[in-house]
DNA sequence: TTAGAGATGATC
DNA sequence: ATCATCTCTAAG
């Protein structure tokens, strides 16, 4: 790969308190060249995790987040944003990572295009429906391989190293106690600087 | 720079 | 009614 390489599929099969702040300082990839250092993420605990879209069960929206791991969850909220996690754990246990803001790489001037309203290009991926914005992920991409890229994004590792701190997730409202947000603290892409 | 509210529709 | 959010507007 052009950025690095592939994450493999058992880095993702664990619990996502443990994904989530390795998955800080790897790449997440488009196709068409867009690509993005991960800063911030934030882990979702299935059965444990009253904020978990997973907590009560399988069902039609989040069927992604019970099946294999490495997978991309995309999901719709507040009637017009696309977020996207990393599905985690074993498949049937709905574990998952949500991605929350990207350092933009490459392909800027298509980020900007897909976003018009950004400002300036910390603006570009420092949330998680804004990363969606800038990189072209939809609901068209819910439940692809985000191991084999085969259809269009994969995760890929350079071997920068990250170290994240810890703090609590943002928009919850159950669950606010559990500190499963990792965010690299002087990154000026972060969301809530 | 910060605070508040509207947008907008799927979910359970 | 709630929601793993963003953006604009108004005020300081």
């Amino acid at each position: 790969m052009r950025f690095g390489k592939r994450v493999p599929r058992s880095f993702y099969r664990r619990d996502p308190r443990e994904v989530a702040p390795d998955l800080l300082g790897k790449i997440l990839v488009a196709a068409d060249g867009r690509a993005g250092r991960i800063v911030e993420v934030e882990a979702y605990c299935g059965e444990i995790d009253p904020a978990a879209h997973s907590y009560r069960g399988k069902t039609a929206r989040n069927a992604t987040m019970f099946g294999p791991p490495g997978h991309m969850y995309v999901y719709f909220t507040y009637g017009m944003h696309w977020c996207a996690n990393a599905v985690c754990g074993d498949a049937g246990v709905g574990l998952g990572v949500l991605i929350r803001a990207l350092e933009p790489l490459a392909g800027l001037a298509r980020m900007r295009a897909a976003r018009p309203r950004a400002r300036r290009d910390r603006d570009l991926c420092s949330g998680p429906a804004r990363l969606t914005q800038a990189m072209g992920i939809t609901g068209a991409h819910d439940g692809i391989d985000l191991v084999t890229g085969r259809s269009g994004y994969s995760l890929v590792d350079d071997g920068v190293e990250a170290n994240g701190v810890a703090g609590a997730r943002i928009g919850i409202s159950r669950a606010t106690d559990a500190l499963w947000r990792w965010y690299l603290p002087d990154n000026e892409n972060v969301s809530r600087r």
